[in-house]
DNA sequence: CGATATTGACACTCACTCGTGTCAGATCGT
DNA sequence: ACGATCTGACACGAGTGAGTGTCAATATCG
């Protein structure tokens, strides 16, 4: 039992445990992110980090809490990246929300697999939700007053839910080269879809 | 190593081994659709199935050749029931494609789980691509002669597959008990949905 | 009733992976 | 340089589940 903490390589005690923490995380993104969850194991993320477990039971009790923390990390930059353009011009031209959220899961496919297809299954389906909720959130909180109406409420929520899917489906095509189109096709695309479901332009029909 | 087949409660050798395997079959399709596949052992099928071991490799090499012969069953009915609703109705009037479809995932949160999550990974979202490109055939050789412009062909699969994206979203969404209305009016909102991001209207706007 | 096919319960081996432990060598503080 | 800490490689036991084998009990045919 170590009772004094040195320095290694210029680097203190926590410098060196966040900077182990922080290869774990990008050996899960890069693993969970192809293989998938289902088919990495705890060596593999250590080979991949190139640590022992020592170092992975250091920060993490399980694959399973890494993951987590991965997920958390990729949708905290995910969320920090699209809130404030959300805000600012979000309802008036839905694009720049477009062009960021899907444009970062088009730039690493390793998103797609993630954030789409791996937070389906266990405590990541919660972590999903949540996304989509705050999302919600933070769009209607952008929206115009009488967009707020309670009873559209419920229908806001289905809508964001299926545009979620929608999203995310065709990203999974793109991802799987089922849909060869450019990145800027692909959102002029699902700028349009946007469009036309959102109850906005939905009221009038 | 038997030599003769003998009858045994009123079922021939044949018989018998089928109705194993659809009992093979419900156990997978139960267990599956409600725990997951990622959850499920060979052990508990055989459990639910009221059978051992033994007769699970009699039709089966692995829990994930169930897993696909479920899924196969599943699209099966489901493309029986709704490729002759499209043929008839189909272009003209989408809610009875759209009432049969989302109507059987209602009916049963397992189908959600199987056809919506679990076909994400390995070798079923092969299967899940092969439906929804079936589908786009179907439903184009119901559409009218100016609808098959092949530069619409790309736009098409990329609507198809946003649009299976959404209705899977929502259905999952709706067996997580997120989204409290009746059937009829998620099949509302998902058939104003598809009437909005259809091409046939999209031309226009 | 006797012989044999069929069945169900369970024991068993093997492979895999988790989580922990050990230990020699590298690195740092004094 | 010397002692203590830190590191990496690997060994080890435990737990789980797959796939196969055994055997007594049961059902059928002659």
């Amino acid at each position: 039992m170590p009772q004094t903490r040195r320095t290694y390589r210029g680097m203190s005690a926590e410098e060196r445990k966040a900077e182990r923490r922080r290869q774990l995380l990008a050996a899960g993104l890069e693993l969970f992110g192809t293989r998938g969850f289902a088919e990495t194991r705890v060596d593999d993320v250590c080979a991949e980090a190139g640590l022992t477990k020592r170092y992975f039971y250091e920060s993490f009790t399980s694959l399973e809490e890494l993951l987590l923390a991965v997920v958390e990390d990729m949708l905290a930059d995910l969320t920090a990246r699209v809130v404030p353009v959300i805000a600012s011009s979000g309802w008036r031209d839905p694009r720049p929300m477009l062009s960021t959220f899907i444009g970062a899961m088009l730039a690493d496919p390793r998103l797609v697999r993630l954030l789409v297809i791996e937070t389906h299954t266990g405590a990541l389906a919660r972590q999903r939700h949540h996304f989509i909720e705050r999302a919600i959130d933070v769009w209607l909180e952008a929206a115009p007053d009488r967009d707020r109406d309670p009873s559209l409420l419920q229908t806001q929520r289905l809508l964001a839910h299926a545009y979620a899917g929608a999203i995310g489906e065709v990203a999974v095509a793109w991802a799987s080269g089922r849909i060869t189109m450019s990145a800027e096709e692909i959102i002029d695309h699902l700028e349009r879809i946007f469009r036309r479901i959102s109850p906005r332009a939905g009221v009038a029909q």
